[in-house]
RNA sequence: GGGCCCGUGGCUUAGCCAGGAUAAAGCACCGGCCUUCUAAGCCGGGGAUCGCGGGUUCGAAUCCCGCCGGGUCCGCCA
């Protein structure tokens, strides 16, 4: 609802600028502390016509006339001293409630896009830095989607690289522990085979034979890569479905070297690129970049970044728009990426998330050193963590139900905690705090939920149920008109959030929502006001819960009944 | 050395791209509120020279230049 009212905004205060004879190319409309809505044109007219931004904005204001259409969504306009604040009217908070009572869906978008996201190494489990990528890229997706996109997320597993090698021989030289998860037993193969190789150069040339018959198709060696490979993946899929997180498909970068899409790309590349050879290497030079980027190997082998290069070919004749979320030490692949694909005149190019590190106290996470928190360890513990704040409080729960509303909390709060800040900061991951399972975090805006249900719950009980029709101008109270207000944001924060490609102003919604939520819930009792006011406020309460939960979704995480 | 990012109360952050109304929150701290729909809640309080120095502007946390501190990238790794 509140696009509406600042389409109408903008229709108004540009006729007003024009019966006062005024122009300017942007009216400077921004949502305010001070109003619903305020334009800052005042200030940009005051030096292009030399006069006081205050007179001028009580000339344009003498000159706004709302019709009776206006009057739908708005109710006054005022200067302010060199401020023009706009207000909602009445109808416009009735409008906001039956719209969400009318379930609010948006329109379906012809854009198909494809995110790309986590595609960890298979060589062992997540840790904490996946975490974020995963986190980021799911909740991308699921904006997206929620603003009418068709999404497809991706995941890109690396099977080609020096890493994977070095776990398929790891795995033979050192076996498997099959007690443990496929993926924890593959990073110890892993890790014990890279302490290996550090000092010994028989076992270096092992591996790099094995990468060579891999490329070439051997069938054995592939045998052997998709038993590891497979083993771990299943182990990661089954760490992000408990965080609620699920692939539309999984692309092998070794297809593109088995269908001969690598070898035509570098083919194309010779072509249209300014190349260096190198005896058998080739180099790219592209421009503004200093570093040559190496598209085929000395001995003939393909590159990371020429499979990737084919893997985005790939993927712009599938979509129209494509996303990537990419660790900030991708920034400079990514560019090269994008160059090079301009290259070979890709119509569709890809866009970047970028996110910043994660890492320790102690430094900088690494699977290969063993330096790590997995995502598993993290989610037990939180889940743990929340298990003894839910036993506190619901000693009447069975154990059953308090794992469960354990295992929501534990989860929501991790996935709140990596969307609530902007990408581009740097975290420093402390097990401690995550632990402590924030107030004003993910079970912040639970906790109102299950509240907002925990009444609807009592009314059932006692024969009410909540209206088809109410008398809504009825809520008109402060904690209610504010309520109501910020329901009616909700879809213009997702849209932005879609637009900019930001999620942290989601979150942030979310929680202004619940703190709304639970100021009405102090000052405005529902089961005990008069019948009327009581009508009103449950489809107020209905409404809330819906936009709350529905939040909640868009952030993947769970909206508990009770809690 | 060069590129990119970050630097806002004790701690974690929002605001910065598109400069304007007393710099906005959370945690922590102090003080109130459970005979009323779940106190994981609500109300009140203290606490910030927005890293430093210049510049542009009627106006700078926000734009420009320089510096300082932290991170990261600059592999025939991925």
């Amino acid at each position: 609802m509140y696009r509406a009212f600042k389409r109408a905004v903008e229709h108004l205060l540009k006729r007003a600028l024009e019966e006062a004879s005024y122009e300017c190319t942007s009216l400077e409309l921004e949502p305010s502390e001070h109003a619903d809505i305020t334009s800052r044109v005042a200030f940009t007219l005051a030096t292009k016509y030399r006069k006081p931004p205050k007179s001028i904005a009580d000339d344009i204001v003498r000159h706004i006339v709302l019709t009776p259409a206006d009057r739908a969504l708005i109710s006054e306009a005022v200067a302010m001293g060199p401020y023009i604040n706009f207000y909602v009217s009445d109808s416009f908070l009735n409008a906001t409630l039956e719209r969400i009572k009318a379930g609010n869906t948006a329109d379906k978008r012809d854009t198909k896009i494809i995110i790309e996201h986590t595609s960890a190494n298979p060589d062992g489990p997540l840790h904490i830095g996946h975490l974020r990528n995963a986190i980021i890229g799911d909740t991308l997706a699921r904006v997206l989607k929620r603003v009418g996109y068709h999404v497809e997320t991706q995941y890109y597993v690396n099977d080609m690289g020096r890493q994977v090698a070095v776990a398929v021989w790891g795995v033979s030289r050192f076996g498997l522990n099959m007690e443990k998860k496929g993926d924890h037993a593959i990073a110890d193969a892993y890790i014990a085979a890279n302490r290996m190789l550090e000092s010994d150069a028989t076992c270096q040339s092992e591996v790099d034979a094995l990468m060579k018959r891999y490329e070439i198709g051997d069938e054995a060696v592939m045998k052997r890569y998709e038993s590891v490979v497979q083993r771990c993946l299943a182990g990661i899929k089954a760490s992000l479905h408990r965080l609620n997180i699920r692939h539309d498909i999984f692309v092998f970068e070794s297809r593109f070297v088995r269908s001969g899409d690598v070898e035509r790309v570098i083919e194309e590349l010779k072509h249209r690129g300014d190349i260096k050879y190198e005896g058998p290497a080739i180099m790219l030079r592209l421009e503004g970049i200093d570093k040559e980027l190496v598209i085929q190997r000395t001995d003939g082998t393909s590159l990371y970044t020429t499979r990737d290069l084919a893997y985005h070919m790939w993927k712009s004749e599938r979509c129209d728009r494509m996303i990537d979320v990419f660790g900030k030490d991708h920034e400079l692949v990514s560019e090269q990426l994008r160059k090079a694909l301009l290259l070979l005149s890709v119509d569709v190019l890809p866009e970047f998330v970028i996110f910043e590190f994660v890492s320790l106290p102690s430094g900088s996470l690494s699977t290969r050193a063993g330096r790590y928190i997995s995502a598993d360890e993290l989610m037990d513990k939180i889940e743990e963590r929340a298990y003894e704040e839910v036993d506190k409080r619901r000693s009447d729960l069975s154990g059953d139900k308090k794992r469960a509303i354990a295992r929501i909390v534990g989860i929501g709060a991790l996935r709140y905690d990596m969307v609530k800040v902007s990408p581009e900061k740097h975290m420093i991951f402390d097990l401690e705090e995550a632990l402590d399972i924030e107030k004003k975090g993910a079970p912040f805006v639970q906790y109102a939920h299950a509240r907002a249900c925990s009444i609807l719950r009592v009314a059932r009980e006692h024969g009410i149920a909540v209206p088809e029709s109410a008398d809504l101008s009825l809520l008109r109270a402060d904690s209610e008109v504010a309520l109501i207000k910020k329901l009616s944001t909700f879809e213009y924060v997702l849209e932005n959030a879609a637009c900019e490609l930001k999620l942290h102003p989601v979150a942030r919604y979310a929680r202004e929502l619940a703190e709304l939520f639970n100021i009405f819930y102090k000052n405005c009792p529902v089961l005990n006001a008069d019948e009327e006011l009581r009508a009103a406020r449950l489809v107020l309460v209905e409404c809330t819960m819906r936009v709350l939960h529905e939040v909640l979704s868009v952030l993947g995480i769970e909206a508990p009944e009770e809690m």
